[in-house]
DNA sequence: CGAAACGTTGACCGTTTTCAATTACAGTGG
DNA sequence: CCACTGTAATTGAAAACGGTCAACGTTTCG
């Protein structure tokens, strides 16, 4: 689902700057000043909060082609930490570098702007499909919202596993419904493709 | 948790229609050209797309205070359906005027650049939350979230069984885990406000 | 070749959903 | 002013479902 974000190039390439992370390395802490904004290359960026009382709120978990933090943009500190989860490694988008392209170019800001509208658009649908409560309905929505072609298709290019996580359940969980959309026929599993099966004739034939 | 988006603003007021709707009426059809975004006043308007097999995939539901369509800025015509669920009203902004204030004022770009990546921020944060599987937990983290001052205090302003949908509970589960929550002594109710208790000291005291 | 990750399935248990019923209340119209 | 109605708040009981733990075959990759 997540394509790498093309404002990059809205900054000089030599502005730019990878770093890599080990895990639990921080790339930055809750307090620290905003020097940039980052898109996730690969591996997993945790963003989490500390709260007044000693606890800690899980933000968001930033996966290869995410973008981390961009509203820190518009503030003068972080307000939280980000930490990698597994090796990763990070593109660092400097703050002034990119608000100073925004402000010149406004066909830039315009393509921030698209681009973040995009990523809403993709995440109320993802919330929207959290509220689907049964696994087997819910995985039936994911895959109609990426199926393609007549008969519609749904090419898996990462594993379950990873897909669960997104979906919001057990890889168990995933791997029961799979089988059962399959056993009644909703859906038909190819090597790494997915058949959706109409809802039309669908009763018991051989 | 949604403020009124201030771009608004940047558009004459005189360009600004508002609408209202009737339970069940449409905003816009899958396909229409795109003539506006809007900005949902009151009520409920849910997005839902139309697929090739007859089949519908809910996408949203803007409630009070949100946007709808903003993608939809930088489309021809609408990719899905909007149609009020509720009685709701509703304030177009026209997709022309909006585009050429964003163009010719930098800082009107960088004021949705900035009210976007706010809401992207806390979106993540709302799916990051569904995350939490029990019950008393997920809606624990949701006060935590929003808690503020010494003591921490959660103002309710709204009905619960609302609340429950956002967290992606059943208002029942959500009394229950209320219930449990406050005689286990992690949350103390009063009249439309809910104090937190800290993780410390909470034995079985009297 | 061996370790690690992925894929798959079974059994059991705990929680949440469902369905149902009851109380409290605010607003409405007679 | 008071029945009347609809929404919100609660609580109970039973059923369904997904989580968790476990075990195992398979694939991948250094």
């Amino acid at each position: 689902m997540p394509e790498s974000p093309s404002w990059i190039t809205l900054v000089e390439p030599t502005k730019l700057a990878r770093r890599q992370l080990q895990p639990g390395e921080a790339l930055f802490r809750q307090g620290d000043a905003v020097t940039a904004v980052y898109v996730v290359q690969t591996g997993r960026v945790r963003l989490v909060r500390h709260l007044a009382d000693g606890s800690t709120l899980a933000l968001h978990a930033a996966r290869a082609a995410e973008t981390l933090a961009e509203a820190a943009l518009f503030a003068d500190a972080y307000h939280c930490d980000a930490v990698a989860e597994v090796p990763s490694e990070v593109t660092a988008v400097p703050k002034p570098d990119l608000l100073t392209a925004l402000a010149a170019h406004p066909e830039a800001a315009l393509a921030i702007t698209r681009e973040l509208a995009a990523r809403l658009r993709d995440l109320r649908a993802q919330l929207e499909l959290r509220n689907v409560r049964s696994a087997p309905e819910r995985i039936l929505c994911w895959l109609r919202m990426r199926a393609d072609g007549i008969p519609p298709l749904v090419r898996i290019d990462r594993p379950w596993t990873e897909i669960a996580a997104e979906i919001g359940l057990t890889h168990e969980a995933i791997y029961r419904a799979l089988a059962r959309l399959e056993r009644e026929g909703r859906i038909r599993r190819g090597d790494g493709v997915i058949r959706l099966c109409s809802a039309r004739r669908r009763g018991r034939s051989v």
